[in-house]
DNA sequence: CCAAAAGTGTTCCGTCTACACCCATGG
DNA sequence: CCATGGGTGTAGACGGAACACTTTTGG
């Protein structure tokens, strides 16, 4: 092998993920207690090194995947970590990604295989090192992503109600919205469709489902809730 | 030393910088021809490797202080770059920033020393790897935070005229800003501060100096251009 | 029959946009 | 005296926010 910098020092490279899902209309991420030392038992992302012969983005979905089985999960970076004492054990700089899952999609059995737990955003105990940082920077980030990008839809599952989409804004930007002028934003993007399928689960009129439709708003990309 | 992550691969870590300037009413960014290999001769930012009793953000001042012997500039993180062979030579990754100078701060002595030129923005030649991926999310990311922080006085002397900080607003955002509503807005915010000084550089009549009072902006911090 | 969630329009107010003329001065 | 850039206010359009009642049905 050529070594054009071998002068220079290299470091460990992770990635470390903010699992966000959305459940009993609360925003929630996925952490769990640490299996390794250094930190071992403290709560934590998860999280992993990255490979030589795998970008950086792509370690972020192994990991994604090592976790959830999930492949093609919607994932952003949030910014790399890197001050120089932030792990205990070696350097490290890590990298850290934010995913959105549909929580349906993740059963409890692998939460169970994993020792990971849903925790509700406002209610995160302490986190190993400057795992706290990462996750507000992704809260930040996110909140401000979801407002015009439609990637919130990820948190739901494919067919959806009016009432879920808007608690899923409302746990996000921590407020309660209008009915009526949420309902007439949504009416206004056609990529938002209406089916004829009603869902019976939360209340006894029944409330029409709603589907993203990603084609349609390619085609009309102006988004905005 | 302990090492826990022995079973892992350490990868060379490095800082680029995209280097903003706002001179002749256009905004220009620092680049140079590489002075080593691989990529001898391309344009490129300038950069350099993480050490390791340093922290990433460290790094990226400590480069910047070698190139302009500037300290305490105004610097944020665009993100990782992590693509497998982004660099010819070897594994990289490397974090980019964006950094905000005034630049008759910079003499012309320093440029020839380092090799390096200030470009229009819009005239970029083809860059080194994958700078000019590195370029284009830092522009975007400028151009939203510069719109609600008010980090663009980095790029202009302390005392400055109404026209030039428009100057610098239309360069950012590309495009035409009506001259009234501009100043409208500015005299709104009380921490952009009038004093009885005045410009006479660029016309006859003169041009009432303005400075950013940062104290004022701390107690009443909002911002909006 | 009633509790509980679904669904539906209008008015008001504040913000953003468009727009044109006089002023001061150096050369 | 005139060319050049500096400086100023108003009216109309638009978008966001506030707000209350009817419908459906399972238990």
């Amino acid at each position: 092998m050529t070594s054009f910098y071998k002068d220079y020092q290299k470091i460990f490279v992770s990635v470390d993920c903010i699992i966000f899902g959305f459940d009993e209309n609360k925003l929630k991420i996925l952490i769990g207690k640490r299996k390794m030392d250094p930190g071992r038992g403290e709560w934590s992302l998860y999280g992993g090194f990255v490979h030589n012969d795998e970008s950086v983005d792509d370690a972020a979905h192994r990991t994604l995947f090592e976790l959830t089985g999930m492949r093609n999960v919607y994932m952003r970076q949030v910014g790399a970590f890197g001050a120089v004492d932030r792990d205990p054990g070696e350097r490290v700089v890590s990298v850290a990604y934010y995913a959105f899952i549909n929580v349906k999609d993740y059963d409890d059995r692998l939460l169970k295989e994993h020792g990971v737990e849903w925790v509700n955003i406002e209610e995160i105990p302490s986190l190993y090192s400057d795992h706290r940082e990462m996750v507000d920077k992704a809260r930040k980030l996110m909140k401000e992503q979801i407002k015009t990008d439609p990637v919130g839809f990820n948190l739901l599952p494919n067919l959806f109600t009016l009432t879920q989409l808007q608690r899923l804004y409302e746990a996000v930007n921590n407020e309660e919205l209008d009915k009526r002028n949420f309902r007439k934003r949504v009416k206004e993007m056609d990529f938002i469709e209406k089916t004829d399928l009603i869902d019976k689960k939360s209340s006894k009129r029944g409330a029409y489902l709603y589907r993203f439709n990603k084609k349609a708003y390619n085609e009309d990309s102006n988004f905005k809730l």
